[in-house]
DNA sequence: ATTCTAACA
DNA sequence: TGTTAGAA
């Protein structure tokens, strides 16, 4: 019996399309905007997982509830402190274009980034993956709306 | 049949 | 965001 694994990607985009009720084009501009970032088949296919889903399906809520833009979203991505997941050292740290942007998610930067930020997968990677479900992303807007630190 | 990219009356 | 064209 082969378990379905929430992070296997198998659905294919018309299939997401279908089942979220938002279009293969919205989802691949939000792939291009960086909120979310597909696996892809040598043919360039995209494939999406049980979890890509949520991701992109809680994108889309928090985009039309909260009234934010797509620059938004990336924005509060931008807040998740890659760094502290990641234990950089407060050298490498400050030197880290991921660190000192507030535009864009460290894997926007994965060109200029070191070490296995720079070799890893980011699909793969805790950073990307630390939004788990939409309270993640809730929380990352409430730090952003209270301007506090944790 | 589906999906991909790129482009725009 | 929609839609379309042409290729794979």
């Amino acid at each position: 019996m082969k378990a379905v694994d929430e992070n296997e990607p198998v659905f294919p985009i018309g299939i997401v399309a279908c089942k979220l009720g938002i279009s293969e084009h919205t989802i691949r501009l939000y792939e291009r905007e960086g909120l979310i970032i597909p696996y892809k088949k040598e043919s360039g296919h995209r494939l999406f997982s049980m979890r890509d889903m949520e991701r992109i399906e809680c994108i889309k809520k928090t985009i039309n509830e909260k009234k934010i833009s797509i620059a938004g979203i990336r924005r509060l991505l931008a807040l998740i402190p890659c760094w502290e997941i990641k234990g950089c050292e407060d050298e490498i740290k400050l030197s880290c274009p991921a660190y000192v942007d507030y535009e864009k998610p460290c894997w926007l930067h994965k060109e200029q980034l070191k070490g296995d930020c720079a070799t890893n997968e980011c699909r793969e990677c805790p950073v990307y993956n630390s939004i788990k479900s939409c309270d993640e992303l809730k929380e990352l807007l409430k730090r952003y709306i209270e301007n506090v630190s944790i």
